[in-house]
RNA sequence: GGGCGGUUAGCUCAGUUGGUUAGAGCACCUGCUUUACACGCAGGGGGUCAUAGGUUCGAGUCCUAUACCGCCCACCA
């Protein structure tokens, strides 16, 4: 805290004192929440960072924004949950855990799954506590008391919960589809995980000779020779003219020597390749549907590695690629191949690893999901919940109108077990929330559990209420269940947003939150995704270390609105960092001039014009502030403040204080600038907590603020007060600033020598009595000796610098005005502009159609427009006569 | 093949129920070591709001096309 202003290094040191504060804050414990069954409480579950490594920009975003909310209805008075967790990743983090054991040049096989999960519960306890530790270096005001990991006992009784309810209920199934199937992690992949890529191929074209005359043939088109190893047909279009006579008909497999049949089949487009399609059905989604049509074998060529296996013959053993190289050539030396073409098509990569998805025919459990999406799709329909920015409500709605079935095995061995037991004996399957000792059927303890676990976004679909303690009846879960806001970025819709809804419904009844803000990505400064490979990216610590917390979390939510990206760079950092440091200063200013008397008491009677000012804006200020923070504008909210602090208390406010303070004033401007500072660094304080403390607390130690809490983060936030509305004093102010801003400009234009006191004439009728008291302050402000006249009753100099604003007249006369032609010139374009402006505002006010539709005020607008035009081109017209003479 | 977003000052972006004179930060130019702050102060330049139409008294804002950039979804080998 600062004691002593003198004392204070001139710039802000970010990093001194934020680990103090936090630890406050949580000795405080003001971050757990109390339950108040007479207020509605905000609840807000984060999304649980992925256990794989480092915090990145994204997470840092994603915290500041829900550090916001969160901060912003606990000073409402609102009981405010904020549940963090992490998430255990399935693939993602068995993927990082298994790189580290090749290292030391092992497998997971090699240690066993036994040894393999002792390491992975090794590295979830070195992540969870990186990862918390970064959260807290950021300033999150979450209640660690209640943080979840998807693999506690909690959240896993949720999944199997859920799993036997769904099981029970006929949703999930087990059998055999064609999957995704990543050869890299071995592990079947819904259809989510899977990237498509644009990517340059090869169209081959194949022979494929009729069984009952060799020397004829039909072609098919190709992307994919290698798996003609697997074809048991060749699809046609039913309708094609071509191949009408032949549909029934036999062909030989070219290399391979079966016997396959030409079925007829819609799907098959006639103006694609030859209009004849090879069909494997074990390993292409569309041959697959097809095969099952049309009963055609399914013949699997792969190994889970996706080399060729027994059912290849003589290729055996060989990759993917090397097998279609060796069959290309084998193909065109015994000449089945007629033509290759180039051919750029959608290829799948596992979401993790990249590697090129084999489609696969496995054995997988499904979830059928569309029973589910029905009331998921209607909560949104209904506006139950809603989805900002409101666009995204379309993505969702298309996406959940054509779910198909979400494919919920994996073959990894990091995440929750498959709660289903099988049988030795009876082949009976238990499905099941305990586990059992024995068959259900046939009671035989001979019983194995399904090696397979489930996808990770299954537990990550319950997250809203599992974390609550659902399935019991937690009092956490019956007061904080559902709900406010999910805040997410727009990436993840489908994957956890629409499963939380589906899930959330189908287990509770209640929709699991009423709000959902989606946030952009960031990006590098060039707008690339940052990534590792790119070495682009930013990491939160280091900028944390370097420019503070409060800087970083500046940076991230300037400027930004609802779903659209955004690119962060030093720029932006520095500009958080300088903010800070601006803020800092003007407290320090503020400080020096209190004592054991300073008080934030107003004295109404006594208030000056800019005091009134000053409240007025603060006032407004605050009332946009609440209204943007409610509105999820989150980038409007921080310029906002930001250009109140700036733009309005440090450069005006207090620069006109400094007249009073300087001279004693008996009526001291103390007791509005430490309120003015003090509220302002309570709207604030959602965005930047660390400083805002700080400083809070120097300020209710210097101001004896003895009533006050004993935190920024759980006073109250601002709301308009009716008392503070003084617009008619920010119009005079306006003039005031004006007027300042005149002087200045025409001593800069000038070139007034630095030292040298300007005079000045202004005639500003009723507002002079009132600006009178202001000659010392516009003396400090702009070096100009003015005196405030209400009117004009002399001429106008013959040497003077004129300019007329609206409510008032300046007269600078220069005595080594060298250039009366130019002043004249600059006045007679004015009033040119002025006489234009009089013609455009006549005919707009002679306009019927303007009239008689546009709302009054506008009109009065523009009527005033036109009064004030008229009046500154006799004004100027005036002046123009005199300065002639 | 559908759908969405973007196109506003040199750069990065705001501009939420249409109101006539479009803002900020950074960069740039000029002048300031003025006792809160050079992480600063003062002043200044810079935009026919992508293009073409339309609706309207009035359009950066609404509608329709077009162009370019980006993203999402989709089983065309």
């Amino acid at each position: 805290m600062i004691d002593n202003e003198s004392e204070l290094p001139k710039a802000y040191d970010a990093k001194q004192n934020e680990k103090k504060w936090y630890d406050y804050w949580l000795a405080n414990g003001y971050f757990t929440p109390k339950i108040d069954k007479s207020k509605k409480p905000f609840v807000l579950i984060q999304p649980p960072p992925n256990i794989t490594g480092d915090l990145h920009l994204g997470h840092a975003l994603t915290a500041t924004l829900e550090d916001i909310m969160v901060r912003y209805h606990r000073m409402l008075g609102e009981p405010t949950l904020w549940l963090p967790g992490t998430d255990h990743a399935g693939i993602a983090a068995q993927v990082v855990v298994e790189r580290a054991l090749a290292k030391e040049g092992k497998t997971r096989q090699e240690i066993g799954r036994e040894a393999f999960m002792k390491r992975m519960w090794e590295w979830v306890g070195n992540c969870r506590s990186h990862i918390a530790n970064q959260h807290t270096r950021l300033g999150v005001s979450y209640d660690n008391t209640r943080a979840a990991f998807t693999l506690d006992p909690g959240p896993s009784l949720a999944v199997r919960t859920t799993f036997k309810h769904l099981y029970d209920k006929g949703l999930i199934y087990k059998g055999e589809r064609i999957t995704n199937w990543c050869p890299r992690c071995t592990t079947a992949l819904s259809d989510l995980e899977v990237d498509h890529m644009d990517e340059k191929g090869k169209l081959w074209y194949i022979r494929y000779p009729f069984a009952d005359d060799p020397s004829k043939f039909i072609t098919v088109a190709t992307t994919r020779p290698e798996t003609i190893l697997g074809d048991t047909g060749v699809a046609v279009n039913p309708e094609d003219e071509r191949y009408k006579d032949v549909i029934g008909k036999e062909l030989i497999l070219p290399l391979v020597g079966r016997r396959i049949p030409i079925v007829a089949d819609d799907v098959v487009g006639i103006d694609f390749g030859t209009g004849a399609v090879k069909t494997t059905p074990a390993h292409d989604p569309n041959d697959f549907e097809i095969g099952q049509r049309h009963n055609l074998p399914i013949i699997n060529i792969f190994d889970e590695h996706a080399c060729i296996n027994e059912n290849g013959g003589a290729y055996k053993g060989l990759s993917r690629e090397d097998a279609r190289i060796k069959i290309v050539k084998d193909l065109e030396d015994q000449g089945y191949l007629t033509k290759i073409e180039d051919h750029v098509h959608a290829v799948g990569h596992c979401q993790r690893c990249r590697t090129t998805i084999e489609p696969q025919v496995s054995s997988q459990w499904f979830v059928k999901i569309q029973p589910l999406a029905e009331p998921a799709i209607e909560a949104v329909k209904s506006g139950e919940i809603t989805i900002v920015p409101e666009r995204f409500t379309k993505v969702y709605l298309n996406w959940m109108e054509n779910i198909r079935d979400w494919c919920i095995s994996r073959q990894l061995w990091w995440g929750h077990r498959i709660p289903v037991w099988y049988c030795d004996d009876c082949k009976h399957m238990t499905c099941s929330i305990e586990t059992p000792t024995e068959c259900e059927a046939c009671h035989s303890t001979h019983i194995h559990q399904d090696d397979d676990v489930l996808d990770t976004w299954f537990s990550s679909g319950l997250w809203p209420h599992s974390t609550l303690g659902w399935p019991n009846k937690t009092e956490d879960f019956e007061y904080f269940y559902p709900t406010s806001v999910m805040e997410t970025a727009y990436d993840i819709l489908f994957f956890w947003v629409a499963r939380m809804i589906m899930m959330g419904i189908e287990n509770t009844g209640k929709v699991p939150f009423h709000h959902v803000y989606l946030h952009g990505l960031i990006r590098d400064e060039k707008g690339e995704k940052m990534s590792k490979t790119k070495g682009n990216v930013i990491d939160p610590l280091v900028v944390i270390n370097e420019y503070g917390a409060d800087a970083l979390r500046f940076s991230v939510i300037s400027g930004i609105t609802p779903g659209n990206d955004s690119k962060l760079g030093k720029t932006k950092i520095e500009a958080g960092r300088n903010f800070a440091n601006k803020l800092y200063n003007a407290v320090r200013f503020v400080l020096r001039y209190t004592d054991e008397n300073s008080t934030t008491a107003i004295d109404s009677s006594k208030l000056t014009l800019e005091d009134k000012w000053i409240l007025s804006r603060l006032n407004k200020t605050t009332r946009e502030m609440n209204q943007m923070l409610q509105d999820f504008q989150f980038g409007e909210a921080v310029r906002c403040i930001h250009d109140f602090i700036w733009g309005e208390i440090c450069d005006w406010y207090i620069e006109i204080a400094k007249v009073r303070l300087n001279s004693n004033d008996a009526n001291s401007p103390l007791p509005v600038l430490l309120t003015v500072i003090e509220q302002s660094l309570r709207l604030l304080h959602p965005i930047m907590p660390f400083i805002t403390e700080e400083l809070w607390q120097s300020i209710k130690k210097a101001a004896n603020l003895t009533d006050t809490p004993s935190s920024v983060m759980i006073t109250e936030y601002p709301q308009w007060n009716e008392a503070w509305d003084y617009s008619e004093d920010e119009e005079k102010m306006d003039t005031l600033t004006e007027i300042v801003r005149v002087l200045r400009n025409v001593r800069s234009e000038y070139d007034v020598d630095i030292n040298k006191v300007i005079g000045a004439t202004i005639y500003c009728g009723d507002l002079a009595s009132t600006f009178t008291h202001y000659s010392k302050a516009v003396s400090v402000l702009a070096k100009a000796d003015v005196s405030f006249e209400e009117k004009r009753n002399e001429e106008t100099p013959g040497q003077a610098i004129v300019e007329v604003l609206p409510n008032a007249e300046i007269i600078i006369p220069m005595a080594k005005l060298f250039d009366l032609e130019a002043q004249l010139a600059k006045l007679n374009k004015e009033l040119t502009e002025a006489v234009n402006e009089q013609a455009r505002l006549e005919k707009h006010l002679k306009d019927e159609s303007f009239l008689s539709r546009a709302p009054k005020q506008v009109i009065d607008k523009e009527q005033a427009r036109l009064d004030a035009v008229l009046e500154k081109q006799e004004k100027l017209r005036d002046h123009i006569k005199s300065l002639e003479k």
